[in-house]
DNA sequence: TATGAATGAGGGTTCATTCAT
DNA sequence: TATGAATGAACCCTCATTCAT
């Protein structure tokens, strides 16, 4: 019955997603400590101890949100990285890619990054292990900013500082639409790229 | 005995600050619902018992702190509004006059603005008195930036928006610099103010 | 179709005694409290589920084991009390026959009786109930303890305190025999007919 | 202050002895698992979150017993072994020594340390040091019934498992008395040496 | 003022049990 | 009959807060 078991899967996926987005929702709006497991299943439409069939814990809860939003993130700069423009186009590409909701909610969590590292009950191995995917976001961003500063279109500095700098500004932007300031959705690409420009 | 009195108000605003001090370094490594009192008693070299003969609840402390940030930005913005400059000039003045450790900590801290203002236990009352300063601070902002759009040096748009968004850039520079980025201290106001010039 | 009703029956006892045997292995290893329906399930090859087509309750299946334990004691007693022997040697025809395997993992349980004398949620019927069939075994094997000091073999003391102590010791001797001890399999009846011999 | 230091320390000493004695009792009578941590707390007449300020977590109390039965067993069997009696005598007053209340309790609790051999949350560290002390005992015991059959009045066999056998004896004797046998009491010693004379 | 023992509400987690399939 | 997703009661443990000293 291989019909049966590709469906458990899906509808295994299925409810993993049900409470990844219902998680993502209200750790950004409560914070992760203030959010309780029974809130993240009401959201999600089942028991609180269902959770628990597909989540080992809280923490593994948010430990799959960081590290989808690393795993988006990359996706979205890998398939930039390698197109025919110029670096500028690329930049824009990439912030124009990631000006959509669901990206948005995941690059919001980024913030959980900080949570997670400071966090006295994650492994270190996981901490290394974040952390290692996160510098490697930065290094890829950090090729088209070299990139821009060979051409001579983007400003001078450490690559690497500008690309980590780059991605904070992203999370800055995401906060304040968060907060409901509108104007930020409609052009974040278009202000943020000012700041790499000469 | 009018010296005693004066002496043990000095004493106890001392002891505050203790607490206050070590509060805000700890909520800002670890967050706020990770901090535990005693935590913060700890490190300000005191029983956790006498934190509540200063102040009431742990709730209080945060507010007593995002207080303090509030008003020392205000603090900021009205000894820089009435100067006679150009608008560029106040702007980098002010971000200048931010650009100092104790301020970026109460700065860090605004992202506690957040928490506080999602908290189900905070009352709508006090919520709505954060609210109001926070709009206080960035209506002073967009005076500034108003005069910066009549003179013609900066960019267009709703002068609370990018307001608004500048003392988001902030809290962003203040994240990156929290996380090692050892470039931005130098030179935060000359990145951000490039924001809003045409 | 009486063929089908007898061989449903017969495959209803066939699963029933796999759940059983299950259980009474893992209640050894791990306690009953430490184990779960689920790891039964597991170790009889079944799904969770189906456990409750052949028990209503976890507490049933240990009343179940107690039961099973009770009954197979009594059966033996009752094998060797109308003998015509000697006492010694009925007492030692009773050990050699505990002496195997399944019985003795059944007696292993006896130590079950306990935790289900105490439990808070066994009803007193039940409780009761049990309490009396074991005061049956201990009252049966007194007689024969009778029997061996009226013919000067055995030694002196209330028969019904001694056969309990029979009882008890036997338990003794399987748990050490579920922690290693070797020795004692080979010679259980040997060493415990020592005691009641003058 | 060495004074309230000093208090300070026997206060903390007679907190915990009063938890481990409630424990003792509780678990003895109900089972660890079914043992609640309220229930020692009731018993011990304090709240439940006490009880986390003398111990770590309900495991650790029952290893904190188990500890100190095996070191109670210790304390006893060295202090018999230099005697200069002869081993009949030794092993007595071994038993004897046991056969007061208290120990008994701790001996009791002996089979807790089989409940913790198997629980899958303790360390096989811990696991580890358990056995060592357990086998040490059992060595020690071994040292009294070697020296009774190099004087011919003690039965032959290995000496290590001789002396394992004692002790599970003796945990039948106490299981037998807590379920109510009284004669046992009076004569432990006497119906325990009878097994390992010649 | 200062301490830390004591309290208890509240949340994370487990798992026996149910039930749709 | 058989499965395993789903439920929710119950328990361990934490920690803000209180209070006797």
């Amino acid at each position: 019955m291989p019909r049966n078991v590709e469906r458990d899967r899906e509808c295994r996926k299925e409810r993993c997603d049900q409470i990844l987005e219902a998680a993502v929702q209200l750790f950004s709006e409560k914070g992760i400590a203030a959010t309780k497991i029974s809130d993240i299943a009401n959201k999600a439409g089942m028991s609180h101890g269902l959770i628990y069939n597909y989540f080992q814990s809280k923490e593994e809860i948010y430990i799959s949100i960081v590290d989808n939003s690393l795993s988006g993130l990359k996706r979205n700069i890998e398939q930039v990285q390698p197109l025919r423009m110029d670096p500028q186009q690329k930049l824009t590409r990439l912030l124009d890619t990631m000006d959509c909701r669901p990206f948005q909610e995941a690059m919001f969590q980024h913030i959980f990054i900080d949570q997670l590292l400071v966090s006295e009950t994650v492994s270190p191995a996981l901490k290394h292990s974040v952390k290692s995917k996160m510098l490697a976001n930065v290094h890829a961003v950090s090729t088209i900013i070299r990139e821009g500063q060979a051409s001579g279109q983007f400003v001078d500095g450490d690559p690497r500082e500008l690309a980590y700098y780059l991605l904070t500004l992203i999370q800055s932007f995401v906060f304040a639409e968060a907060r409901g300031a509108q104007f930020i959705r409609q052009s974040m690409s278009g202000h943020l790229i000012r700041f790499f420009l000469k």
